[in-house]
DNA sequence: GTTCGCCTTGGGCGACTGCCCAAATCCAGG
DNA sequence: CCTGGATTTGGGCAGTCGCCCAAGGCGAAC
């Protein structure tokens, strides 16, 4: 059998699980101890003997699942051969997320946490930059320009439209996808962009 | 002297002054009847003898801020003479919201409280609607290739960038003007679209 | 068999929650 | 003056909260 200290290791997996899926089910602030305890199957108390406080369990939780969607993510993005791919299967992502499911409400709550956590956010803030910084590298082997610009607003893009699909089911990949392609070609002449004085 | 429906109706507006302040400040969740009395200047008991109950006291408070954040945008919008300067008013936008002050947190808290709240959904989803009407009417008349759909994806990458802001500081107006400004012309290269033709 | 240390239990603490309500207060109309 | 209706008060209710802790269970080392 195992060790209780094995055991102990899967206890405390188990409660990081339930509190992902709580967060993303009843938002951040309506989590309990008790909840989670309740869906992992484990006395109250054991939450506290785990983690050293609620938050805590929530941020470790949290960054644990988001971890995993950027890793996806990037994994995706290394095979695309082009940025019209690149972007094809980013946009992909969207459909896989469509904004009502657990792990988009998950980084919608983690990142509304994380303007009243600064642990949470620093870790988001580390998650983000380096997402950003391996489109960017993508974009800019393709030639696209102002790539690592492009991708900050290409990731911002993607997230706000998660947001939106909640809002609006209509908001499709198929629906987005040639607009935000003008975003990876050349900006030639014409568009008057006002300059300051 | 006021008469006391004069002072009613002044409590009520007080009440839904505080209730959207705490709403930004703690959170949807965090917030409670106590509290909102507090900063009112009132007694508890008062919030449920002016409201059904608190959730309904955070839903009217909330539509209330976000009708005045859309009329805004709005405003600003109907004096753009071209497209690029009504990108540039959005922009603009970008900054006076950056994402950690009271307005964008509260856009945002609702947004989240709107995938467990029908009636917040409703109520925020016409306000989308409108404001993406008004944009993609605007665009289209500057002869941006496909308008609404340009709208969309603008409106919802304006509200990402606004949340990746608050981990990106640098995420600024200035940085992703360019990039944005490529979503406005045409497909092909080479057509200039200043004012009207 | 005994001891040791990690893991687990379940209840208890004070504080807080949403909502309710009898009683008090207020002012306009009679 | 008094009455009537709207507004306000502050406490009470049953429930939940985060966190804590004495006590017990259990496998490994000796």
């Amino acid at each position: 059998m195992a060790t209780s200290a094995e055991r102990g290791r899967q206890v405390r997996s188990r409660l990081l699980q339930a509190a992902a899926e709580l967060v993303a089910e009843q938002g951040w602030n309506a989590v309990s101890t008790r909840m989670v305890a309740e869906r992992a199957g484990v006395a109250p108390g054991l939450v506290h003997y785990h983690f050293a406080s609620l938050p805590a369990l929530l941020t470790e939780a949290s960054v644990q699942v988001m971890e995993a969607v950027v890793e996806g993510a990037e994994q995706g993005l290394s095979q695309a051969r082009t940025a019209a791919r690149a972007l094809e299967l980013m946009l992909a992502d969207l459909d896989r997320y469509p904004g009502d499911d657990p792990a988009s409400r998950l980084v919608s709550e983690a990142m509304l946490a994380a303007g009243r956590d600064e642990g949470l956010r620093t870790a988001m803030a580390g998650l983000l930059a380096r997402f950003r910084a391996r489109l960017g590298d993508r974009l800019a082997a393709q030639g696209v320009p102002d790539p690592h610009r492009t991708a900050a607003v290409l990731a911002a893009a993607l997230d706000g439209m998660m947001l939106h699909r909640t809002l609006d089911p209509e908001l499709t990949s198929t629906a987005v996808a040639p607009v935000l392609g003008r975003l990876l070609q050349d900006g030639t002449p014409g568009t008057a962009q006002e300059g300051h004085p």
